[in-house]
DNA sequence: ACAATTCCAAGTAATTCTATTGGTTATTAA
DNA sequence: TTAATAACCAATAGAATTACTTGGAATTGT
């Protein structure tokens, strides 16, 4: 169930960017902050500025910069956007529905469907700003209920 | 996000052999009913062996049965039996932590053991049992709430 | 003009995932 | 006792994905 770390990295990378707002950071500043190789990172932000939640300067006293603004990044959308469906198995995606030859009175279909449901119920309520600002709340023991009773 | 082949395969087999409690089978009649080759369900048909959940029978009129109850099967740590943590990344991981450089002050690992917590909240409260019984709850809408308020 | 910097394509290395091959050992039934 | 059945086991191979590298082309500011 593992988030890959093309995912991370771009996540650290509009962090940063969103802590420097308003200033054009090179990739090779972006690549301090957030320990991934300067190549790599190449690679992510031209992602990224496709997806429009960057913008960038080429030349001298280049680099990028948030092109959203953090409210109006979802993660949950910047995820799927660089490592396709939350959905733990295809059968269970919304967003990259595939068939599977089992489906019908499959008993695990329900399960997987729950489970996307939950990763996207937190992950499509997620702005960059609510990470910028610590506004993830930790679940701790009983204040945590996923059903209404 | 995906979980992967080897855990939705132990999981059909578990399943399999959930549905027909009292009777050996065969990994061939397991395979016919998971749609999974024969050759790897035998490896994975080990490590659940090896791990109490299934039983076995060698020579003639051999197979496979299920050790544990269905109800004490919980579907959390057979994911995590065969695939690692459930946790999205190591240093929101309870279960295998791996440190990160930027652990201190990073504003998404707080993220990371959210998703972490809200999906081990589904799968370590759902047991086999519950989906032979097919007693999944699918979240729609307003019935689903993550926080206490 | 020149230095800085993004843009872009291609390729490589490592890892993980999935599956196969070729046998060995234990059990049952004839 | 023999033959058939079926689990056990080790080694490895192929495919896919991930992570990263290389080498240069295009653009911009001084």
């Amino acid at each position: 169930m593992k988030v890959s770390s093309k995912g991370e990295y771009a996540l650290r990378s509009l962090l940063v960017l969103g802590q420097h707002q308003g200033t054009v950071m090179t990739i090779q500043e972006i690549s301090e902050k957030t320990l991934v190789s300067i190549q790599y990172l190449e690679k992510i932000l031209l992602q990224l500025k496709k997806l429009d939640y960057v913008q960038s300067k080429r030349g001298a006293k280049g680099g990028y910069l948030l092109h959203k603004s953090p409210e109006n990044i979802i993660i949950g959308e910047v995820i799927r956007n660089l490592e396709g469906p939350l959905s733990p198995m295809g059968c269970a995606s919304i967003t990259q529905y595939e068939p599977c030859p089992l489906e019908q009175g499959c008993q695990l279909k329900p399960l997987w469907s729950l489970v996307r449901d939950t990763i996207a119920y937190v992950l499509e309520r997620t702005t960059l700003e609510d990470l910028l600002l610590n506004r993830i709340r930790l679940m701790k023991g009983e204040d945590f209920v996923v059903f209404k009773e």
